[in-house]
DNA sequence: CCTGATTTCAGCCCGTCTGT
DNA sequence: ACAGACGGGCTGAAATCAGG
């Protein structure tokens, strides 16, 4: 068995890395004289089972191993981020995020694994400074986290191709559907001016997806980062807002990049949908100048977490994105709001 | 110019979410 | 519980491009 096979197996240890739950323990052998001839026979014949027994159960552990795919426990450093990384940075941000480090801070660790590749090239060393030995396959978030939490990650370690890695990835994210549309195309994009894949149909194909939504994914991956930078965030940008943003960018781009630069200035006071409104709008709207917009942007600390709308019967409307206010917090809140009005 | 491959687009369907 | 809105995905047709 190779050193890097015995690694994977969880056999031997990598520098940096924390042996999982060993994976074979030694039976103890008691060892007892017998008294008399017949009961060393006895013994003799009891312990040659015991043997056989013990060889059968590692065959059997082995056999077992065989194919599987080992976890080890690794130092978060000891991992890069792919080429093909996927994540805006907005992902590893808000309650959301945080809610996920808590959740693995509490149960005491990482304990789903991420999958990682060994870096190529990568040397095995045993100095100080941690030097990133893997490319992380998926599990960014996880992997963020534990990093942050300054914890060990529990891995997978897999060799796969770059094409492997990236349809690998590709499908992890879209089975949990937490890819943005944007985050996607920009992904497919990378993929395509890399060369993985000659065309998007074989690029859909690979990764068994509709050509439309590829082209849809690349179409947005392809706007100006202004227009992006005019959202409140990039994760929020549908797939159906592709074609009327390419659209307006092929209609008059300037114009759509005077509009975007002026909602990016004035931005909190709009939601996504009203962004792809004011960009693909072609009549001039007063919306950036009106006194009363229609949603404002409650920030805490520089950051969004909800915002505060009227709807179109006047209703006022208050959204705070989940983790912010807990049942328990409902009447204080309520509370809080009697003493406004009470002014 | 013709043909086949590729990309884009419009319209529809279905599942989920939200408001009543 | 129900209806309407919305988002995502699929299909088929049109437009575009590249090679012979």
């Amino acid at each position: 068995m190779s050193k890097r096979l015995a690694a994977k197996a969880g056999l031997i240890q990598l520098p940096g890395t924390v042996p999982a739950e060993p994976v074979v323990t030694r039976a103890e052998v008691v060892e007892q004289k017998a008294k008399t001839a017949p009961g060393a026979m006895m013994q003799f014949l009891s312990s040659q089972s015991d043997a056989i027994k013990e060889a059968d159960t590692l065959r059997e552990q082995i056999r077992k191993l065989e194919g599987s795919t080992p976890v080890l426990s690794l130092q978060p450093e000891l991992v890069q981020l792919s080429k093909w990384a996927n994540r805006h940075v907005s992902s590893f941000d808000g309650p959301d995020f945080q809610q996920f480090k808590d959740e693995i801070s509490a149960s005491g660790g990482n304990v789903q694994p991420i999958r990682v590749r060994p870096l190529s090239g990568a040397r095995l060393r045993t100095g100080q400074d941690p030097v990133p030995q893997f490319e992380l396959i998926y599990g960014h978030r996880r992997h963020r986290a534990c990093l942050e939490l300054g914890i060990p990650v529990m891995a997978i370690v897999d060799d796969a191709t770059d094409q492997e890695l990236f349809e690998t990835m590709e499908r992890e994210n879209r089975n949990r559907k937490n890819l943005s549309a944007w985050e996607q195309g920009c992904m497919y994009q990378r993929a395509i001016d890399e060369g993985l894949y000659g065309s998007q149909r074989k690029l859909a194909e690979a990764i068994n997806v509709d050509v439309s939504m590829v082209s849809k994914s690349l179409a947005l991956a392809r706007l100006p980062d202004a227009v992006i930078e005019a959202f409140p965030s990039p994760l929020e940008i549908q797939f159906r807002w592709a074609q009327p943003l390419s659209e307006a960018l092929q209609k008059d781009p300037e114009g759509l990049m005077v509009r975007a630069r002026a909602i990016k200035l004035a931005k909190k006071l709009l939601t996504a949908a009203q962004v792809l409104e004011a960009l693909t709008s072609s009549e001039e709207r007063p919306v950036l100048n009106r006194s009363t917009p229609t949603a404002l942007s409650i920030d805490k600390a520089g950051e969004r977490i909800g915002q505060l709308a009227m709807d179109s019967r006047g209703r006022t409307v208050v959204k705070l994105d989940a983790g912010w206010l807990k049942s328990a917090d409902l009447e204080a809140f309520a509370r809080h709001l009697e003493a406004y009005f009470s002014r």
